[in-house]
DNA sequence: AAGACGGGGCT
DNA sequence: AGCCCAGTCTT
């Protein structure tokens, strides 16, 4: 059994009851849980949604209310211009496309609010067909699983996008279900802070498992460089390596008791284009 | 490629 | 105090 099936069977057995997923679910409240999930976790728009689906069960009621309406109704989710987007959306819906979802990657990403990862799950999850779905979480269990490194880069680069394309199945139906439940996958037990190793389906075809990681099972020993500046440049450039391409300053802080020796070795590294520092404190190797 | 944009929960 | 969350839009 392949890893796709292996997910999907997880899903069915673990995957979370949310208000969107049950049955006769529209497009319209397809969308509107798509657009509250923006940077927001699920467990608190569950309740955000059912009320503004009670409210504006479909485009056209909510093509009608007014922004100080829609914005009010947003409550406290954040990013409140995504309720003002999603409000203007509605109204191009009922206006162009009948008060439904258009089906075709172009027409959705040129609607308000929806980008690369709306237009794609909504053509996943609201019409059922396939398409390559990006989210933090499936980047994140793709670059763990596939790649062995614990978290994806910054933006996604074609090489990524084309990797994630290939591993989703041909057929509709399935390539929907793959796109959720490595998602829910990701959510539940792939987290970003304190996966749930014991509990994954696939630990044993994990490269970020098998390269050793997470470090908190196996204990990381702090370790300590010595020798001229340039040997101890070597080593930390063997670290870099072993960790695949990036990891948190943080776990890099720990391989030595003597920050000031690391914070040096470190800097003279990025000084000579060893090491490229990405904005949120991240090493890589240059590209 | 980098910043701005919210708020709440968790460490 | 910092990270993270089913991202999008604008420089």
């Amino acid at each position: 059994m392949g890893i796709q099936e292996q997910l999907i069977a997880w899903y069915e057995q673990n995957a979370r009851t949310l208000p969107w997923r049950k049955s006769r679910i529209s497009s319209y409240q397809i969308l509107v849980s798509e657009i509250m999930l923006q940077q927001t976790p699920a467990a608190r728009v569950a309740p955000q949604w059912q009320a503004w689906i009670k409210r504006w069960p479909n485009a056209a009621s909510l093509a009608n209310a007014t922004p100080a309406e829609v914005i009010r109704q947003w409550d406290r989710l954040g990013y409140p211009n995504r309720a003002l987007r999603l409000h203007q959306t509605a109204k191009e819906l009922v206006a162009k496309h009948n008060g439904k979802l258009p089906s075709t990657y172009d027409e959705l990403i040129a609607l308000p609010g929806i980008g690369d990862y709306t237009a794609a799950a909504i053509i996943a999850f609201a019409h059922n067909k396939r398409s390559v779905v990006l989210d933090t979480n499936i980047r994140r269990v793709i670059s763990r699983v596939w790649h062995g490194v614990e978290r994806p880069g910054t933006s996604v680069s074609s090489g990524e996008r084309q990797f994630a394309e290939s591993l989703v199945p041909l057929a509709d139906e399935s390539a929907a279900k793959w796109s959720i439940a490595i998602m829910e996958f990701g959510a539940l037990v792939c987290t970003a802070r304190d996966p749930q190793c014991s509990a994954c389906p696939i630990a044993n075809t994990c490269n970020w498992r098998i390269a050793g990681f997470p470090a908190s099972d196996i204990k990381p020993k702090t370790q300590k460089f010595e020798g001229t500046d340039r040997q101890v440049r070597g080593q930390i450039m063997k670290l870099l390596k072993d960790s695949a391409s990036s990891l948190p300053k943080s776990t890099l802080a720990e391989v030595t008791s003597d920050t000031q020796q690391f914070e040096r070795a470190l800097h003279s590294l990025v000084i000579d284009g060893l090491v490229d520092v990405t904005k949120n404190g991240r090493f890589q190797l240059p590209k």
